[in-house]
RNA sequence: GGAAUCUUAGCUCAGCUGGGAGAGCAUCUGCCUUACAAGCAGAGGGUCACAGGUUCGAGCCCUGUAGGUUCCACCA
């Protein structure tokens, strides 16, 4: 017995009810259960400073469609959730909100500090897991993880300890990516290139001893120049030939540095001569290590100039270069200034230009880790979808460099890195050793630094399930299967999860990736902060509910592209959903009409066996699409079959079966409309999980809820081929008649008789069969279906279906000339069909090299072209 | 400098391994028909950027051109 709904669809007041429900019965939840099959999906552990924004409800979106999805198909499924500690961008947080208090991070101290960030964790940390939970995403919560966590931490000390052990993590000096903003060591991967206006300043170098030669390079950034210890020119360049080996005097210091010849210097750029910076561009480190030039370090981590630099120690790096540019202008040594347009390495956080230096850092040797998991992608071991991504994943590995960890940031994995007081010796181990292994000493100290968020994310997919220990989750639901996530941290992270987990567990941490692109907003433009043109999915979803924006968020996009955002979308889905609500009502209303549940197959009529053949094409279509996670197509087929067919057609045609009483075929209608509704509700649910399971909840009472209920599948016994076509011969009717009624603007209130002509014996058994719902359809007061046409009025309108003619005698409005005029058109159309049919068909190269499917197809299309033409001109012979 | 991707109806986008161009929104016409006006029934609107090529057949494959977007890259 079927309850009732609400006669007004309103998300607000199901969607946190039912979201209870579900987070109280457990549903989530995933428990190792060896007979059954798992599948498991990685999510991107949200920032805990985060917020939700667009790009984590299309994530989670995502996400939840195929955890719902597998979990209905019977897999034991298991979304693993959690938080990110994100070191760099929670550290920056925190220290703004104790600025605006006049506190300094150094005031507290490391301890003091770090009490305030775990303060901040417990505060906000839930923030977006709750936000996350509005969207109905079906994530166990029971598991929820925190990459600082005890797990996760242990899981960061064991690798890093094996990497070291196996000389895969060193600690060295090198040429690494700072920002002197937030005083820190960043990775290659942070440095954002960005495009700028700047100068090229030309600087003449007086050549030592030669009073007024001079050798000119030009920079973008003349402060360096404090930090210069070469010049360099191409060897083969008849310009400098004679001044190499000689020394230039430094300007602005009292060093002299050697003119010297490398390959790097390129004649044909400015000036062809090159000053030499080892310390502070890769370029010149390189150059530097081939002539083993000496590296000054000029400037200090907060990007002023060092105390080596003269009168210009201690200002900041913009003002020492207009200060050296000036001076240089007075020495007469500055030449020509050009405006150009240049790239600048930036700070993807803080925006900041970035500064190379050298400094004592950890990284990881990528050479050999970055090959297997090149060789996983290429041997089809992981498939990225779409699968143009391979290039820019294979790009990075090919060209890796080592991956600099370590930060000089408080907030994240303390480095287990440990130096003996007394010799310095470096011990890596999970805890402060006792003893020093080679001077016997008892005290250390624990390296400064902090691990670079990502080398912890990158783990997630493992240690999240106990790894490194063999826990019967690890053991169970790994490998996982597949990765949601955005292009935009491939390299942050898909890359890096996926050489983790080849390396430390042996296996690939999952076998699909599926991207998604970025939303952006009516104008195409990136939401962000500084625009202010961001749109909060919570308003969304408070104005028209989870499941609106949900549909919103993966109707018509295909895999890795960029959308745009706009309201009217959002209302579309809104009022599908509306659709599907209202349908629902009005089956439900007409339920306890009668018993239907042993209804038989055999007692469905044409109509009813028709529907269900639809919907039993849709559920094998929507399934494939979902298992080859095209889900913005499966979800336009949805729409398509529940709005169009089932709500536009199959409900109107059953109307007049509901409403008589005597109609023995109620039975029939009514089960079908339950079968089909249920059906495709559940089709529906991974997609709008709120509203289908109210509707589910409410039409059987007997069912706990629909995200636990069984995934349709496709069944020979529900396909009806000769009752679709039928059923579609007779569509084709009441639209064409539908047609004529709009053209000669008779009202629907106006019932005509209409007459069916055909010749064709099945034809007219068709629409006898189906005349119930023909007469409700085609405004018909009777409907008569007869061989030839004796008996129909002359003036008759009429239209050509195959094998049949449609007569509607409207004497008073029918004006013979415009019926002429249809029927004419209809003629020319249906010649060119024939001409195009007829040349395909007579190009005898077609005829031996298409598929004969094809051709038959042609064949019969022709056959039925022609019948029709005939009875159009036999119309018109008449008329 | 390399690479990817896009160019399809007024707008935003789908279009699966090549086989007669689709959706939503917008526009126009007619309807309050007992689930739904957040609706129903119709209509108009596209030489699928351009030029070649492969093919019986190209929006789809290949080459080139133009424009847009993005990623990567050490350009002093």
């Amino acid at each position: 017995m079927a309850k009732e709904l609400e006669k007004n669809y309103s998300p607000q007041d199901i969607e946190g009810r039912l979201y209870d429900k579900w987070v109280k019965n457990g549903y989530f939840h995933a428990e190792v259960d060896r007979s059954k099959k798992p599948f498991t999906i990685v999510m991107p552990p949200p920032n805990i400073t985060g917020q939700l924004h667009m790009g984590h409800a299309l994530d989670n979106t995502m996400q939840d469609i195929l955890i719902r999805f597998k979990r209905m198909q019977g897999y034991n499924a298991l979304w693993q959730p959690g938080t990110d500690h994100a070191s760099i961008a929670t550290e920056v947080k925190i220290i703004n909100t104790l600025k605006e208090q006049g506190i300094k991070k150094e005031d507290l101290g490391r301890d003091g500090f770090l009490e305030k960030a775990w303060d901040w964790k417990d505060e906000y940390g839930g923030r977006i897991i709750n936000q996350l939970k509005r969207l109905g995403s079906s994530a166990d919560w029971d598991r929820e993880r925190f990459t600082m966590d005890e797990g996760c931490s242990e899981a960061v000390k064991d690798v890093f300890i094996k990497l070291y052990d196996k000389k895969l993590i060193y600690k060295g000096s090198r040429l690494i990516n700072w920002c002197p903003v937030c005083q820190t060591s960043i990775s290659d991967a942070e440095v954002e290139h960005v495009d700028m206006k700047g100068k090229f300043w030309h600087i003449k170098y007086p050549i030592h001893g030669e009073e007024g030669r001079f050798i000119e390079i030009a920079t973008t950034r003349p402060e360096t120049l404090l930090g210069d210890t070469a010049v360099a020119v191409a060897a083969d360049d008849e310009r400098y030939a004679d001044l190499i080996g000689k020394m230039v005097d430094l300007p602005l210091t009292d060093r002299q540095i050697p003119i010297i010849a490398d390959e790097h210097a390129d004649k044909t750029k400015g000036t062809g001569a090159v000053k030499i910076t080892p310390a502070h561009d890769p370029n010149d480190y390189e150059v530097g290590k081939r002539h083993n030039l000496e590296e000054i370090n000029i400037m200090n981590d907060d990007g002023t100039i060092a105390s080596n630099g003269g009168k210009y120690a201690g200002m900041d790096r913009y003002e020492a270069r207009d200060a050296m540019v000036k001076d240089l202008e007075e020495l007469g040594l500055l030449g020509e200034i050009e405006e150009i347009e240049h790239s600048v390495g930036t700070h993807d956080r803080c925006k900041a230009a970035v500064e190379p230096l050298i400094k004592p850092q950890w990284f990881v040797a990528m050479q050999e880790l970055a090959k297997p998991a090149l060789e996983a992608v290429k041997n089809g071991d992981i498939k990225l979808i779409p699968e143009r991504m391979n290039k820019n994943y294979y790009n990075w590995l090919e060209n890796i460099r080592d991956w600099c960890i370590s930060r000089q940031l408080w907030w994240g994995h303390r480095i287990p890195a440990y130096y003996c007081d007394e010799c310095g010796e470096t011990v890596v181990a999970k805890e402060m050793p006792e003893v020093c292994p080679k001077c016997g000493c008892k005290h250390f100290h624990q390296d400064e630094d902090t691990l670079d968020t990502w080398f912890s994310s990158a783990l997630w997919p493992f240690s999240t399930l106990g790894w490194p220990e063999n826990t019967p989750e690890y053991d169970y639901f790994y490998p996982t299967d597949v990765l949601v996530t955005g292009y935009d941290i491939i390299f942050f992270w898909v890359i890096r999860m996926i050489f983790s987990g080849l390396e430390h567990t042996g296996k690939i941490p999952f076998h699909t990736v599926l991207f998604h692109g970025l939303i952006r907003d009516d104008q195409g433009r990136k939401m962000s902060k500084s625009l202010g043109n961001g749109i909060d999915p919570l308003e969304v979803i408070d104005k028209y509910g989870a499941d609106a924006l949900r549909f919103t968020l993966v109707t018509g996009n295909a895999p890795g592209n960029d959308m745009r955002f706009y309201w009217q979308r959002v209302e579309a889905s809104r009022n599908f959903a509306n659709k599907v609500w209202n349908a629902s009502r009005f089956i439900m209303m007409n339920m306890d009409k009668c018993d239907f549940s042993n209804v038989s197959l055999d007692e469905l009529l044409d109509e009813d066996k028709w529907v269900l053949s639809k919907l039993n094409t849709l559920v094998k279509d929507v399934t494939e699409n979902m298992e080859k996670y095209e889900l913005g197509i499966a979800v336009t087929k949805l729409n398509d079959f529940l709005w169009e067919e089932f709500c536009d057609w199959y409900i109107e045609m059953v109307k007049p079966r509901l409403w008589n009483d005597d109609d023995n075929t109620k039975a029939a209608a009514l089960w079908t409309l339950n079968k089909v509704l249920i059906d495709s509700l559940k089709l529906l649910h991974p997609y709008m999980p709120f509203i289908t399971e109210e509707i589910f909840c409410n039409l059987q009472d007997d069912e706990d809820s629909i995200m636990i209920s069984d995934w349709p599948i496709y069944k020979l016994e529900y396909a009806f081929p000769k009752e679709e076509a039928d059923v579609e011969l007779m569509k084709n009717a009441v639209r064409n008649i539908r047609n004529l009624r709009a053209e000669m603007n008779v009202a629907p209130s106006r019932k005509a008789k209409v007459y069916v002509v055909s010749d064709n014996e099945e034809v007219r058994e068709t629409f006898d069969k189906g005349l119930t719902f023909f007469s409700q359809l085609a405004y018909a007061s009777e409907v008569v279906i007869q061989a030839d046409k004796s008996g129909i009025a002359d003036d008759a309108v009429s239209t050509v279906i195959p094998q049949a003619v449609i007569y509607i005698p409207f004497a008073d409005l029918v004006d013979i000339d415009k019926e002429k005029e249809r029927l004419s058109k209809e003629q020319k159309r249906l010649e060119a069909e024939i001409k195009r049919c007829q040349g395909m068909l007579n190009n005898e190269k077609f005829i031996s090299k298409a598929p004969e499917a094809k051709v038959n197809e042609e064949k019969e299309k022709l056959a039925k072209y022609e019948d029709m033409l005939k009875q159009v001109l036999e119309r018109l012979k008449s008329l």
